[in-house]
DNA sequence: TACTTGCGCAACCGTTCAGTTGCAAATATA
DNA sequence: TATATTTGCAACTGAACGGTTGCGCAAGTA
């Protein structure tokens, strides 16, 4: 079983979650209501993103609000920063190489 | 079958993959040998790739390079910033909050 | 106390995934 | 032509997903 942030947001689903709770913490009914699922399905959601330690729960009575911890979301930033240099870079050694090309011809 | 590009970088082999050939194209059997996985198994995860659209396939005799489409990885960037703008406001609601309790108390 | 509500957990089901092995096709080489 | 190389495709396997229904527990409420 995979746990990290690219598994959690691989799921459109997820990835609604993700953004529904992250400007204010909800409950799992509340959050089932934005949804063509069940509860429980949404709560196995909350589990992966639990799991994946994106999403804290904060019990009020019977309700447990589910909140978003952002830390965990950098991680994407992160990698895609790296691939970005990379990716840049690419076009940087094609110049190299069209540079190489027009020097010899001269 | 979900073909988008967050299902592409789920996989942490595939976005290995994705950095590998970010500089520069190469084969199935290149890229394997930087795995402990088949050359088979390579192909599936470029076939994914393919099917996500991130990679592209240029012929070369019996050789096939698999190059980069830098393009659909500007969906993560997408989804990313949205997140960050929500999660941004949500500080800035919590000010409001702030400011109003301060407010009454005067 | 009895009832309702909100929730997690377990069992189940069909599908997808990530890997394997085996094989056929096409290309290059002796 | 015969052989080796590079690849894609198909079949299979065990594990994980995403969903469901059903149930039990804890917390409010009549």
């Amino acid at each position: 079983m995979r746990r990290d942030v690219f598994q959690a947001i691989a799921d459109p689903t997820r990835r609604a979650i993700i953004l529904l709770i992250a400007s204010q913490a909800m409950t799992p009914n509340a959050i089932a209501e934005h949804f063509d699922i069940t509860r429980q399905a949404v709560s196995k959601h909350l589990r992966i993103l639990t799991e994946c330690q994106l999403v804290k729960q904060e019990q009020a009575g019977r309700e447990i609000f589910y909140q978003l911890d952002g830390t965990k979301m950098q991680e994407i930033d992160k990698w895609l920063e790296e691939f970005k240099k990379i990716w840049e870079s690419r076009f940087n050694e094609l110049d190299k190489v069209l540079l190489t090309l027009k020097n010899n011809k001269q």
